[in-house]
DNA sequence: GACCTAAGTTCACGATTTGTAGGAAGTCCG
DNA sequence: CGGACTTCCTACAAATCGTGAACTTAGGTC
């Protein structure tokens, strides 16, 4: 009722930038009256802040109103294959401080993710010298399937997880609330509130890297299924018994689109010689360079983007999105090249009317938007929640 | 705020059958002292009566609640390529009478569809001799994408339409409120009130006919996407270069599990031989019926059913829903026969968690609940706004 | 410095929800 | 047959909340 309404008029400040009490009105359409009631409630207790003001021709200037950077803070964590990634932001998004730690290991054991992030958690608290009390909680983004907001499951094939709760083995070693999402998802988020995103509010954000994902946005908010595990759109079958993909079935788009099966069309078609380079990524940053001079890499590209637009043209004809947004870092590689071509294919394959609807853009925040969007986990709730919920200031991180 | 409320006790009374006030207080969370303020009301305007009482182990027995069936009637259409159906039926969806018009032309103008609409709308009234102020609205359901609930400007390939306002067309010759919707999503809304999908909140429900097409819910009511087309799930591509389809592009999935996509794979395998039988669904089951006897139907079949089931699997991999209900004429000839092979089909191509967590099964209802559905879109508005609107008894329709 | 415009605030009112207590409708047991 | 008991439903007062109208504040203009 009351929260409600306070959770509207936060989320309009938070997201429309500096507003003023008479354009909050509008906005939320609420009465005046009720704007500044609750504006005043949300003053006093901190989450609010005026920011100078505006002229309005002739009458009293309007007063900006912002959610207040230094409310509180949030943090931010990637798990990846490769690293752990720890941030921490104020409310204005704006970086503090980052901790990373390598993995060196193939699988990792969750217990090390889980000493990780607490690690770099404390970390962070520690550089920036603020007081754990202030952060409000703390985002995991995992590479994998997350069940559940409670105990947060996650099943990771990539890094050999089956059924870990990640979210209690984290929420058992500190006091900041945790919030564990999949990765695609976080990431989904941040470009939709910061990135290619923002003012849609029925759009995928698909990511194309080593493997292939994507977040689906309907009606603002992420769509989860019923066991979160939506959006593995990478594991669509676009090539009825094509090509063996590594999730066991045939002809999945990934085994097609993502870097590795790109790679591997390469080699095939390369007489069994593979791409050049040191690592995945210079391997296919060595074929999109040679486009111009050798066939084989044309024709592998080419095809490339054709799949990428049939895969796109499916969740077009499917969603009727108004947006398409386009990351990942091999996804990143190719739009920037072959954007204009990309659309084309995507009208090949995509039914007139939704087509002509939809845009299709490029991620505009890098990679580490990962742990951004985990951020924005605990940011969302405060929006939800129209405000703070005190919380002692307690325990960062336990010791291990 | 009071209108929520009362929409939110209405809902409950209509889907969870006859509730006692006691009963309602728990499912929606409401103080005793609010449902019986509200049933009151609901009571005095006649919405919702009594219905018996049950024992409650030793104290005052339960009075049961429902939502009475003859408070209003509602009216079902469905235009389709060979018919328009009228159909009327009170609050308990209880048929009360049908009305049929053949359509002999290939392309009927819109026009013609529109005056057979009405006819049906005011044949059915009159066999039921009811007035027409107590029809709460009268739901169309259309072959075709609907766009936007204003106008409902309709584009309907089979039909031959192109950008026809179908909603403001028939609105203008009646007075009863109108509201087209696309059939698939009529079909799926009545499966998921009254068939198949019962108590599940996000579902997809797939129709293969001759053409293919799904309505897919979440979170307990249709997507939509931004325009209104979503779920154009025949048109997704599955065979990458494959069949050309009637759409334009190669390798929908509608081109490999529709009838007349299935049909004409047949002839091909069969050296040029067209499957014997009248009309195509008679063609169909002749396949279907000698699959035992002849090699060719039964490569042509078991190949549908891979089909189908790897477009199943795109649909649990995206959407992760906990039910899939498999409708249409086709679709439904195919699944009494060989839905174990087809979910075994659907294993092979999905991933398995979420392939664990869905359900795949067959409409219960027939194919005439696409004008059932239809006529659910005014039942739905009566829920929504939680009771009547009151509407001085006008005209039924015009005449032309 | 008076007047004008527009923004923000205060206040009383109406609409609603919610505890709480009491009434109603049965069963059970002596 | 009747009182005690259980359970469901409702009436009343109290509290909460949003809204409209009048009022105050802040700056510009002549």
């Amino acid at each position: 009722m009351r929260r409600s309404n306070r959770s509207v008029i936060l989320t309009s400040i938070y997201r429309d930038g500096p507003l003023s009490r008479y354009e909050l009105g509008h906005q939320t359409s609420l009465s005046a009256a009720s704007v500044s009631n609750l504006v005043g409630e949300l003053l006093d207790e901190g989450v609010v802040e005026e920011a100078g003001s505006v002229e309005s021709d002739g009458g009293r200037p309007r007063v900006l109103l912002r959610v207040a950077p230094t409310f509180g803070y949030v943090v931010g964590a990637e798990v990846g294959e490769t690293r752990v990634r720890v941030e921490l932001f104020d409310l204005a998004m704006k970086v503090l401080a980052t901790a990373v730690y390598p993995i060196e290991t193939a699988k990792p054991a969750p217990e090390l993710a889980v000493k990780y992030v607490l690690q770099g958690l404390n970390a962070v608290i520690g550089e920036v010298g603020i007081s754990p009390g202030q952060v409000l909680g703390m985002g995991v983004a995992v590479a994998g399937v997350v069940e559940g907001p409670a105990d947060a499951i996650v099943h990771a094939q990539t890094l050999g997880w089956d059924a870990v709760p990640l979210g209690a083995m984290l929420a058992a070693g500190t006091d900041i609330p945790i919030q564990v999402d999949n990765g695609a998802n976080t990431l989904g988020q941040a470009e939709m509130w910061f990135g290619a995103g923002r003012g849609a509010t029925d759009a995928v954000v698909a990511l194309v890297g080593s493997g292939v994902g994507a977040a689906l946005v309907t009606g603002g908010s992420s769509y989860r299924g019923t066991r979160s595990s939506a959006g593995e759109w990478g594991h669509t079958t676009i090539v009825y018994g094509g090509r063996k993909c590594r999730c066991g079935a045939e002809g999945c788009l990934e085994a097609y689109v993502g870097a590795e099966g790109v790679l591997e069309r390469f080699q095939l078609a390369n007489g069994g010689q593979p791409a050049p380079g040191g690592d995945e990524e210079a391997a296919f940053i060595g074929v999109l360079d040679s486009v111009g001079t050798s066939e084989v890499a044309a024709k592998v590209v080419e095809d490339t983007i054709g799949y990428l637009g049939a895969g796109f043209a499916n969740l077009v004809n499917l969603f009727n999105p108004e947006r398409i947004v386009l990351g990942g870092w091999s996804g990143l590689l190719l739009g920037e090249r072959y954007l204009p071509q990309l659309r084309e294919a995507v009208g090949k394959h995509a039914l007139r009317q939704p087509y002509a609807q939809v845009s299709i853009e490029l991620c505009e925040l890098g990679r580490d938007a990962v742990a951004m969007g985990a951020a924005t986990l605990p940011v969302l709730r405060l929006l939800r929640e129209g405000g703070a919920t005190p919380r002692e200031p307690g325990l960062v991180a336990r010791a291990r």
